[in-house]
RNA sequence: GGGCGGCUAGCUCAGCUGGUUAGAGCACUUGCUUUACACGCAAGGGGUCACAGGUUCGAGUCCUGUGCCGCCCA
C-alpha cells in the first residue's frame, strides 16, 4: 500500500511482505530503544528470560503480545518506554537437550569431558538462540534489542557472584547434608520446585517385621519397599493403644536382620495403613526430619544412578524397581508380605525428563530462605508489588509461608559454577567475588573450585535488576529500576515472581517491579494443555504465515479475559484474520473517496454538524475512553474486544455506509473529514495490539492528507488517542438508534414477505417526537431501506388500515403498504404479542415504582431511569392498541 | 489433606465496583455479485446464567452450602 493509487491496492490484505518491510523500518528507526529523560517516569518491562534452548510456543506468543502491547501503549502515550528482552541458559533442560544428542551418537558427555561438552553446548545454543530472535521478530515485539541479555553473559554473571558472595557472608547460604531431591537420570538434585508431582495408582505392601521379643510381630504399609533395607526405626504414635506399650523395644528388619527400635512420635498418622511407619531417614523427606528429632542413624541405600548399593546386601547393584520386585517375591517366600493394597498416591518426576526422582541424603548448597521470605511476603501484602489477577496474592502467601531452604547446587556442567574454592592442604573453603589464589589461613596456592554448578533460577531471581547493570550503580539501573510490569504465565509465578521479589528485594534494597500480570494457559481447541508429545503444538510461525502476525496476536488475547487459560483453533484466527482483512478494506474505501472528494479541511479535528457525523464522533469518543480505562486496569482482551465492535459494526456497517449516501448525492456537510477522522483514531486506537496492519495503512492515509497537524513519521510514535468529554451527544447517538431501528424493521419487512431487494417499498411515517430526526434522515432511510417513496405524515389517520405492515419505533407509528401481501390474521397476531410485552413490561415497572421500598432507597437516577422507561412502554403500547383497533376496523 | 478457579446460547468465551429487554465469535435458518470487503452484506432463531438457600428495593454479579470439571501445593 505505499503507491499513490488507490486502484492497485489488493482487495485481500496480505500480511507477509507488509509485517516484513515495517519490522525492518522500526529497527532501522530506533523507536524501540529508549531515551532516557529524567523528567518523564520510565515505562519498564523485563522480560522474563526466555529457555534458551527451546522454541517460542503459543504461551510465549501470547505473553510477547501482551507484553508488546502494554509497552506500545505507554510508548504511545510519551513515556521512555523499555522493554528489555533476555534469555536463560536453563541448565538442566539445556543439558539434557544435548545429551540426548550426543547419545544418538553413543556418547556421553564424560566421554568428550567438560570442556568439549561445553563447546557442544554453545554450538546448540548459538543456533537456539537465532531461531527464538526470528520467532520473537516475527511476533512484531517492540523490545529494545540492543539491550538483549543472557544470563551468562558477563554482566549477569558478575551479579550472580555478587549475589552468592552476599548471602554467603551474611551466614545465608550454608553448605550441609541434608535430604534433597535426586533425578538419576540427570544425577543431579533439583529443587522442591522442579520436582512434578503426578497422581498415579500404586501399591501399598503390609510387611511384618517381627518383634525382637520373639512375641509375635508388626506390620507397617509402605510404597516403597526396597527402602527398607535403609530403615532405622519404627514409628508409631504415642497415643495409639494398639502400639503403646511397644515404644522403647525393638523389632528386626526383615531381610537384613538388622535389629532397629520402635519410637514415639507424634507426627505418625494412626489412619494411614496400619498406624506403624517404617522410619528411612536417608530415603525420605518425612522420615529424615522424624529421625532428626529421634538421634537415628541415615542410611544409604541408593547409588547416584539409581542402583542398590552395598548397604542393600543381596541386591546391591541392581536397579531400583527390580529391587523392588526382588524384595517383594521374597518377603513373600518368607511369610513377611502380609498383604497387597492398591493406592492413589502421588510421585515426584523430574521435571526436565520425567525420570522418578530419589529423595536422597547429599551434601549440597543451600539458600536459607525465611528472612528472605519475610520481606518479600510483606510487599504483597502491603499493595508495594500488586499481583493481577489479585486471587494470585493468594496462592504467593500460602507458598511463601509454607518454603523449605532452597537447594541451590546441580551436579551439572552448564551454567554459572560455585564460586566456592577449598584449599587442599587445609580444606578452608573460600568465598570471594574476585578468584582467589592464595589460602587465607595457610598460604596454600593449591586450590581447588566447587565441581557443582548453580541452580539456572538463581540467576533469573537477578533478573529485574542484574540486566539493568547491578551491581554497579549504573545509569540504566538509576532510571529504570525499580521496574513497572512483570508479565508472565501464572505457572512461573514460584520459579520467576518469587524469587525475583526475594532477590530483587535483597539486592537493591527495593521491589523489583510495582506490578506482576499473571495470563493463563493457551490450550489447543479441545482444552489440552499444547505438548510436544502430545503432537498439538502449534507452531506461531506457523500461524503467522497462514493468518497473519496481527491475527495470531488478536486471535491470542481479544476477549480473554485475565489469567484465565484460553483455547486457540483456526475459527479464533480466522476471525482475527477477517478482521484485519475489514479494516483494511474499509480504509480502501475511504482512500477511493479522498481521490475523488478532496474536500479534507479539518480532518484532524471535525466540525461534527451532520447528525450522524456527532454520532459517530460521540461513539469514537466514548470508545476511546472505555480503552483507556480498560487499558488501566489491564482488562487488554476487552478493550479489543470493544474495538472491534465499534470499528465493524459502527463504523462499517452503519457510519460508512451512511457516508456513502452523502457523498452519492452531494446533501449536506461532507463527511469526508469525519471519515478520515476516525478511521485515523481508531487505528492508533488498535495500534498496540494489531501493529502492522495499523501502521501499513495509517502510514498510507496520513500520506494523502493534508498536514494540518505534526504528524509522527510513524503510527507507533504517535500520540495515544484521548477522549474528548465535549464529543459526547446522547441526542445524537438516541437519534440514530431511532433511524438505524427503523431502517432494521423496514429490511426485516421486507425479508419476511420476501419482496426482493432491487424492489422499492414505500414507507409512510407518523414521526411524532422524531419528526426532525426522520425529517433530516429521509435520504439515508430511503437509501439504506430501498424505500421510495417516503411520506411523512401528521396524523395517524392517514395511516392505511390494512393492507401494511405496522410498526412503532420511540413513538413514532409507521406503515408499509403492501397490498394482497399482508396476512390479517398474522399481523394481528404480530402487533398483539407486541402489546403484550409492552403491557407486561408495564406492569412490572408499575410494581416497582410503585413499591415505597424502591422509591426510598433506589438511587434517584435509577428511579428517573424507571420512570423514562415506563414512559416510553406506555407510548408505544398506546400506538400499538390504535394500529390494532384500525386493523379490526 | 489444604488452597484456587470454572460451570452463562449448539460450541468457545466476555460480562469491571449489584441497576433497562444478559453480549461476542463460530455454528444454524432465510435472502443477497448493493461500484471497500463472500476473509463480505442484510434479516432472523437460540439462554429458567449448574443446583439449593440467604443478603438486598433490586442478584449472572455479593454470602453460605451442594454437585460436577480442572489446576496448584503437601
Amino acid at each position: 500500500m505505499t503507491s499513490q493509487g488507490t486502484s492497485d491496492i489488493p482487495s485481500a490484505y496480505d500480511p507477509a511482505p507488509v509485517e516484513q518491510r515495517l519490522y525492518q523500518r522500526w529497527i532501522d528507526a530506533g523507536y524501540f530503544t529508549p531515551k532516557i529523560d529524567p523528567s518523564k517516569k520510565p515505562f519498564v518491562v523485563i522480560q522474563p528470560p526466555v529457555n534458551v534452548t527451546g522454541e517460542l510456543h503459543l504461551g510465549h506468543a501470547q505473553r510477547a503480545t501482551v507484553e508488546d502491547a502494554l509497552t506500545r501503549w505507554h510508548r504511545m502515550r510519551g513515556e521512555p518506554t523499555l522493554w528489555l528482552p533476555g534469555l536463560d541458559h536453563a541448565g538442566i533442560a539445556t543439558q539434557v537437550v544435548v545429551e540426548r544428542e550426543l547419545a544418538k551418537e553413543g556418547l556421553t558427555r564424560h566421554d568428550l569431558g567438560r570442556e568439549k561438552f561445553l563447546e557442544r553446548v554453545w554450538d546448540w545454543v548459538g543456533r537456539s538462540r537465532g531461531r527464538i530472535g526470528e520467532q520473537h521478530r516475527r511476533l512484531g515485539v517492540s523490545c529494545d534489542w540492543s539491550r538483549e541479555t543472557f544470563t551468562l553473559d558477563l554482566g549477569p554473571s558478575r551479579a550472580v557472584r555478587h549475589t552468592f558472595v552476599n548471602l554467603y557472608k551474611k551466614g545465608l547460604i550454608y553448605r550441609g547434608e541434608r535430604i534433597i531431591n535426586w533425578c538419576p537420570r540427570c544425577s543431579t538434585a533439583l529443587s522442591d520446585l522442579e520436582v512434578e508431582h503426578q497422581e498415579t495408582t500404586g501399591s501399598l505392601y503390609y510387611i511384618k517385621y517381627p518383634l525382637a521379643s520373639g512375641d509375635g510381630h508388626l506390620t507397617v504399609a509402605t510404597t516403597r519397599p526396597e527402602t527398607l533395607l535403609g530403615d532405622t526405626a519404627v514409628a508409631v504414635n504415642p497415643d495409639d493403644p494398639r502400639y503403646k506399650a511397644l515404644v522403647g523395644s525393638e523389632v528386626v528388619l526383615p531381610i537384613l536382620g538388622r535389629r532397629i527400635p520402635i519410637v514415639g512420635d507424634d507426627a505418625v498418622e494412626t489412619e494411614f495403613g496400619t498406624g506403624a511407619l517404617k522410619v528411612t531417614p536417608g530415603h525420605d523427606p518425612v522420615d529424615f526430619e522424624l529421625g532428626e528429632r529421634h538421634g537415628l542413624p541415615i542410611i544409604t541405600v541408593l547409588n547416584l544412578d539409581g542402583t542398590m548399593n552395598a548397604e542393600a546386601g543381596p541386591y546391591e547393584g541392581m536397579d531400583r524397581f527390580k529391587a523392588r520386585e526382588q524384595i517383594v517375591a521374597d518377603l513373600e517366600a518368607q511369610g513377611l508380605l502380609e498383604k497387597i493394597e492398591e493406592l492413589q498416591h502421588s510421585i515426584g518426576h523430574c521435571q526436565r525428563c520425567t525420570q522418578i526422582v530419589e529423595p536422597l541424603v547429599s551434601m549440597q548448597w543451600f539458600v536459607q530462605i525465611q528472612p528472605l521470605a519475610k520481606p518479600a511476603l510483606e510487599v504483597v501484602r502491603n499493595g508495594t508489588v500488586r499481583i493481577l489477577p489479585e486471587r494470585f496474592s493468594k496462592v504467593y502467601e500460602n507458598w511463601m509461608e509454607n518454603l523449605r531452604d532452597w537447594c541451590i547446587s546441580r551436579q551439572l556442567w552448564w551454567g554459572h559454577r560455585i564460586p566456592v574454592w577449598y584449599c587442599n592442604t587445609c580444606e578452608t573453603e573460600i568465598v570471594e567475588t574476585d578468584d582467589p589464589t592464595v589460602c587465607p589461613s595457610c598460604n596454600s596456592t593449591d586450590l581447588r573450585q566447587d565441581e557443582d554448578m548453580l541452580d539456572t533460577w538463581f540467576s533469573s531471581g537477578l533478573w529485574p535488576h542484574s540486566t539493568l547493570g547491578w551491581p554497579d550503580e549504573t545509569e540504566s539501573l538509576k532510571y529504570f529500576y525499580p521496574t513497572s510490569v512483570m508479565e508472565t504465565g501464572h505457572d512461573i509465578l514460584f520459579f520467576w515472581v518469587a524469587r525475583m521479589i526475594m532477590m530483587g528485594i535483597e539486592n537493591t534494597g527495593e521491589v523489583p517491579f510495582h506490578t506482576v500480570f499473571l495470563s493463563g494457559l493457551i490450550r489447543d481447541v479441545e482444552g489440552a494443555k499444547m505438548s510436544k508429545t502430545k503432537g498439538n503444538v502449534l507452531d506461531p510461525l506457523e500461524a503467522i504465515n497462514t493468518y497473519g502476525c496481527d491475527a495470531l496476536r488478536f486471535a491470542l488475547t481479544a476477549g480473554n479475559a485475565p489469567g484465565n487459560d484460553a483455547r486457540l483453533g483456526p475459527t479464533k484466527l480466522e476471525a482475527a484474520r477477517n478482521f484485519a482483512n475489514k479494516m483494511w478494506n474499509a480504509s480502501r474505501y475511504v482512500m477511493l473517496v479522498m481521490e475523488d472528494s478532496p474536500d479534507l479541511a479539518d480532518w484532524s479535528n471535525p466540525k461534527a454538524e451532520h447528525l450522524e457525523d456527532r454520532w459517530i464522533n460521540s461513539r469514537l469518543n466514548r470508545l476511546v475512553a472505555r480503552v483507556t480505562r480498560q487499558l488501566e486496569e489491564y482488562q487488554l482482551g476487552e478493550a479489543e474486544q470493544a474495538i472491534y465492535e465499534f470499528l465493524w459494526d459502527e463504523y462499517c456497517d452503519w457510519y460508512i455506509e451512511a457516508a456513502k449516501v452523502r457523498l452519492r448525492q452531494g446533501i449536506g456537510p461532507s463527511p469526508m473529514p469525519m471519515l478520515v477522522h476516525v478511521l485515523e483514531t481508531t487505528l492508533r486506537l488498535l495500534h498496540p495490539f494489531m501493529p502492522f496492519v495499523t501502521e501499513e495503512i495509517w502510514t498510507n492515509l496520513v500520506s494523502r492528507l493534508p498536514k494540518e497537524i505534526d504528524l509522527a513519521e510513524s503510527i507507533m510514535i504517535s500520540p495515544y488517542p484521548e477522549s474528548d468529554a465535549s464529543a459526547l451527544d446522547d441526542e445524537a447517538e438516541d437519534s440514530i438508534g431511532s433511524v438505524r431501528e427503523t431502517i432494521r424493521l423496514i429490511r426485516n419487512a421486507r425479508a419476511e414477505f420476501h419482496i426482493t431487494p432491487n424492489v422499492n417499498l414505500e414507507l409512510l411515517i407518523v414521526p411524532g417526537a422524531l419528526a426532525s430526526v426522520l425529517e433530516m434522515e429521509t435520504h439515508l432511510i430511503k437509501a439504506l431501506a430501498k424505500v421510495e417513496p417516503l411520506r411523512l405524515l401528521n396524523d395517524r389517520s392517514e395511516l392505511p388500515t390494512s393492507g401494511a405492515v405496522s410498526a412503532v419505533v420511540n413513538g413514532a407509528v409507521m406503515a408499509i403498504p403492501m397490498e394482497g401481501l399482508v396476512d390479517l390474521a398474522a399481523e394481528r397476531k404480530r402487533l398483539s404479542s407486541e402489546l403484550e410485552e409492552s403491557s407486561e413490561a408495564i406492569q412490572k415497572l408499575n410494581v416497582r415504582l410503585q413499591d415505597p421500598q424502591f422509591m426510598g432507597k433506589a438511587p434517584e437516577e435509577v428511579v428517573e431511569r424507571e420512570r423514562e422507561r415506563l414512559r416510553n412502554y406506555e407510548e408505544r403500547k398506546a400506538r400499538l392498541e390504535e394500529l390494532l383497533t384500525q386493523l379490526s376496523g
